[in-house]
DNA sequence: CGGGAGGTTGACAATCGTCAATCAGAGTGG
DNA sequence: CCACTCTGATTGACGATTGTCAACCTCCCG
């Protein structure tokens, strides 16, 4: 059966990734109501208190969800690559409990909330396979209250590179030895709960220990995969692989 | 329609707080299979690795979700209050990617998978009410992450005492003014991602900035909840209440 | 009454943050 | 093609929040 080329395809792909639809229930997705829409870096796709009326899939491109504190700093919570339902959450939620933010420039598709409620109603298949979703998306959040809560600067950075170099491979932008994050330092320090200057520092050890190799900024190289992990204290299984999936290799 | 008394009845009122749902809908949930069991303080209901086959619904008392970190040291994601399904990840997920361990107490339902997966095919709507459970609990994890990366101890306990009281509240187990925490200060410190002398010091902080009263251990009540929640930069908003509902009053 | 878990406190150490200067690189307009 | 500018990276000196260690206390429970 040919895959229809659709921009609603990196979403079809993303479900089936862990769940068994039928053509029934694929035709359904690609029957998907979307408007697409390229962003420009930096640009949000939803802001902290709005009502979002729209999901939002990502298509190509990086984004990102933050959360900005009482004294104005920013947590970053999640990062989202090509297949990803950036924004589920707020939109069903009603209220956004935070943004969601361009990392690269990107091309997203806007589902109506509506459409999608619909069709997880008439196709439980497909409400199961966007649920199991959710559910792997809580597994990474609580994976990164552990990590900024209890690993030190060095592991956290290391332990962030390594769920990035898995999930880039798994997205196909690389592999486990190297790959391009487009993300300033600073924006490490949001995800890792450090400051800019912190993450510099501990970048550096970590290329002096020879764990990695930042040939340019933004490119990572790592030298000793081994060694990362062990200093991440990084085991993948909060990400929800599949098994035969050849990142794991 | 009377509300037939059933160990699930707690599962019922909280997907019914944010779904509409149908006569059959609520009979297909109270019709779920189940088996209740008592377990004691400390007990694990699971434990990271295993490959739960039930998922459970907390019915009485307290649970913790946690996992540990290579050097040994732990992270409390969330606690539990009754009527959450305290195992729908792990169940779901395959492999439990953490612990959950009982607070106090408690009685709990373990639920099979098959039964739930079910239920979600054959009663789209309650498929998407536990969906929206899952989304809510997301929220919460995003919260937490927010909380320990970019708030300073002080805010960081505020904040997590404010969440208590109008969680407390919204399950009718105390109001905004005090509760009964039965969380050790060691625990408290492994939600917040400090160490519990330092917890210790911040708690005896806020009772001297009169915000909060320690009776006994344990016992908190809240004397300033407007100061309180100043401090720990709350908004109740990632909760995802209800508008109407009375704790928010 | 004894044991133990958990709470409290002090002295000291260290990771990490702050401030600030300098540097490197990309994009822009003349 | 060359300033010019701006963002982000780098580095050093210093400071502070938080952790560590250890002692002692308190309360609960058997």
């Amino acid at each position: 059966m040919p895959v229809i080329d659709s921009p609603l395809t990196p979403l079809l792909k993303k479900l089936q990734y862990h769940s068994d639809l039928r053509q029934s229930d694929v035709e359904a997705i690609l029957a998907l109501p979307f408007e697409t829409r390229k962003l420009s870096r930096h640009s949000f796709v939803v802001r902290e208190g709005e009502k979002p009326t729209h999901s939002c899939l990502l298509i190509d491109g990086l984004a990102f969800r933050q959360k900005i504190v009482g004294d104005g700093a920013r947590s970053i919570l999640a990062i989202h690559m090509p297949g990803d339902m950036v924004d589920l959450q707020n939109s069903f939620l009603g209220v956004a409990d935070h943004s969601v933010q361009a990392l690269t420039d990107i091309e997203v598709a806007f589902i109506p909330r509506a459409a999608i409620k619909k069709l997880a109603f008439d196709h439980p298949a497909v409400g199961m396979a966007m649920w199991f979703d959710t559910l792997v998306d809580a597994s990474l959040f609580r994976e990164w209250i552990a990590n900024v809560s209890r690993r030190d600067a060095y592991s956290r950075i290391a332990h962030l590179l390594c769920e990035f170099a898995l999930r880039v491979k798994v997205a196909g932008l690389g592999d486990e030895t190297g790959y391009v994050l487009p993300v300033s330092q600073e924006q490490l320090a949001d995800c890792t709960g450090l400051t800019a200057v912190h993450v510099n520092r501990t970048l550096k050890r970590l290329g002096e220990d020879g764990l990695i190799d930042r040939r340019t900024h933004r490119d990572i190289r790592i030298l000793d995969w081994r060694k990362l992990a062990e200093a991440g204290d990084f085991d993948s299984t909060y990400l929800h692989l599949r098994s035969d999936d050849p990142a794991l290799s």
